[in-house]
DNA sequence: AGCACA
């Protein structure tokens, strides 16, 4: 049962073999890589096992990932259904990488380091001695699990219009939280905001439950309880949504 | 646009 794209009509150029990676591009570069991945894991893990997750900030790289699955086949369905995905605004482009990962390659034991790979390398040198990687040193047992089979977030709706997490707000010495569980009280959220320097204080709505604010010195203090919070639960249920406050 | 493995 092998599928055959039978070329079907127009589309690009450049297709490359099947690859347990896909390779991502288009991303909102905007996003901060931590959440972009975060939030790559959460969107494709219902395709397979995701081994690894892949994104760098460089200038070459921004807008860019790679999902490494376990399976081709988790890869294949990954790059069909999520084609065009509108993902943090951008539709994502999806191929399969170009070649194989590392972290599957030292699974197979046909990882081989990249020693020659020093800055500015002689250009005109052709590499053709790709035949054989018999050997890579010791054989690795299997993937280095880099993610367990239960992603973190499970807050992700659904393909078809994904509404994430945008960080739309700037930085703000205020906090806004959301997600509160209704019997939340003010001293509750004191507890745990004041062991971050700069706390001024907790404000609550009465007309609103499940919100607060929550007001530091400056924006770093701010940001440092923000991150240190971030998703904290006040009962098993229900993690807190910690953003900056609108100004 | 841009295919890496910090």
């Amino acid at each position: 049962m092998a599928e055959n794209n039978s070329g079907g009509g127009g589309g690009g150029g450049g297709e490359v073999e099947a690859n347990q990676t896909i390779y991502i591009n288009n991303l909102n570069e905007k996003i901060k890589l931590d959440e972009l991945k975060k939030s790559l894991l959460a969107v494709f893990s219902q395709f397979g096992k995701i081994v690894e997750v892949l994104a760098f900030k460089t200038l070459k790289h921004k807008g860019q990932a790679w999902l490494v699955f376990e399976d081709v086949s988790s890869a294949t369905k990954a790059l069909h259904q999520m084609q065009g995905f509108p993902f943090y605004d951008k539709p994502m482009r999806i191929q399969y990488a170009k070649t194989k990962s590392d972290v599957i390659a030292k699974a197979d034991g046909t990882f081989v380091p990249r020693e020659r790979r020093k800055r500015h390398e002689e250009k005109g040198k052709k590499r053709k001695e790709q035949h054989d990687a018999s050997q890579a040193g010791m054989p690795i047992p299997a993937y280095a699990g880099t993610y367990g089979s239960a992603p973190p977030l499970s807050q992700i709706p659904y393909p078809g219009g994904v509404k994430l997490p945008e960080a739309p707000a700037p930085p703000n010495n205020i906090l806004f939280v959301q997600n509160l569980p209704q019997e939340t009280t003010p001293m509750m959220l004191q507890m745990l905001f004041c062991q971050y320097a700069g706390f001024k204080e907790v404000r609550m709505v009465e007309a609103k439950p499940g919100i607060a604010f929550v007001e530091y010195g400056d924006e770093m203090q701010s940001t440092v309880a923000m991150q240190e919070l971030q998703s904290f639960k006040l009962t098993p249920q229900s993690s807190m949504l910690i953003t900056y406050a609108k100004k």
